[in-house]
DNA sequence: AACCGGCTCCGCCGCGCGGGGGAGAGGGGC
DNA sequence: GCCCCTCTCCCCCGCGCGGCGGAGCCGGTT
């Protein structure tokens, strides 16, 4: 039973590399290639691949919201979508996990690695990267887009005061840094309890860490 | 080239069946069995496998520690540990990554699946286990390794006032969660500003929660 | 026995904080 | 023009908080 594949990547090369590395093995098969996330999105609708390598970065739609789009639309029979990028430590690789990427690559890996990447993707469900991964990625990224729905009712003066009195600042020490007066300070952080619904500062303080306000 | 394993796990039943299902491959040896972490330690060192299957849950010093004295011990040519876990939702998930565990496995998995797991961990570096993913993992976690001084210098009792004190909870209410007088709960916080170096609850709620002393 | 640290309480005092209500200036939208 | 929001600032008031000093009790150490 050969593996299918789909090719989404912007560079021309990258995709004939690929498909270089890929053809010559007698157990893989590359069914369609797309150069935007788009494109990638209907080939696969098209294909019904069990496996894509999906870039990060491209044009109109990219790697990551692809993903989405291409787990969403295919339910039971979804691919496994493995990403490639070109720097591990790059920010899309969580966003990736968020996303429901079964694995991803490094371009600069050896033809070998890849191979043995996309055997593995297709065939395993819970191997090296269980659902705890995918957990942890899920518990650290969505603080930033789980932060409603006060924080956007917040003015941007009072998110800076918030983000001051988080550093344990007084009312007079922040107005100081503002260079405004007492007064206003406490106009804004009164406006901060009752857009927060905390009744005191140190409330707004652990509502404002809760939430990743605290930030530089 | 065979791939050389060790066996921790306390269950002898458990130690028995990976044993049976290892052996019988061409390609794996089994050289060693512990069923304690210390015992785990010394056998590593004395036979110098290339993949450790190691229980998280052990007597004596549990597979977390084994695993980082393991690595510590091991150097440039330390073996890759494959943690096994009863339930993936485990916090012990969590602290292999930060030990440094190549990878971990579900005690449930199928046997296909544990001997493609422990071909993957034997070969492969960076394929679908990053240091991204580790790096996500570290940022997660040293929360609590990096808690001092102060953090120690605290009574039980203070720590489990400043722990209310990070919910937000005022001196009146922190006495009634422990049946004290408000007095008493008074004395403990200055205590804990004392010690923390804070002026007022709300430095001192910040300083807990950056110490990860905001409990579980 | 004497000592020390932790936990439990008491009073007094000053002040920063939060609630309430109000007001003027500037900007964008209708 | 008018309204609404934001930012600025003012008053008064009550109270929780933090600083100060003191006290009794208990368990472990010396």
């Amino acid at each position: 039973m050969t593996i299918r594949l789909v090719l989404a990547d912007d560079e021309r090369m990258v995709r004939t590399a690929l498909r270089a590395i890929l053809g010559a093995e007698p157990d893989l098969e590359v069914v369609g290639e797309a150069a935007t996330g788009a494109e990638a999105v209907s080939v696969v609708r098209a294909t019904a691949p069990d496996v894509v390598l999906m870039d990060v970065r491209m044009p109109e739609v990219d790697g990551i919201r692809a993903t989405e789009r291409v787990l969403a639309a295919g339910g039971e029979r979804a691919p496994r979508v493995l990403v490639l990028t070109t720097f591990e430590n790059d920010d899309h690789v969580l966003a990736a996990l968020r996303a429901g990427a079964a694995g991803f690559l490094l371009k600069r890996a050896e033809a070998e690695t890849l191979l043995h990447a996309v055997r593995v993707v297709a065939r395993s469900d819970t191997l090296l990267f269980p659902s705890s991964v995918r957990a942890l990625a899920l518990a650290h990224g969505p603080r930033q887009a789980a932060e409603p729905p006060w924080a956007a009712r917040l003015t941007d003066r009072e998110r800076e005061v918030l983000r001051l009195m988080a550093t344990g600042l007084t009312n007079a020490e922040i107005a100081a840094r503002l260079t405004v007066g007492p007064a206003t300070v406490k106009s804004h952080v009164a406006a901060v309890l009752a857009k927060t619904g905390t009744r005191d500062r140190t409330q707004a303080v652990i509502a404002a860490y809760e939430a990743g306000l605290t930030g530089p």
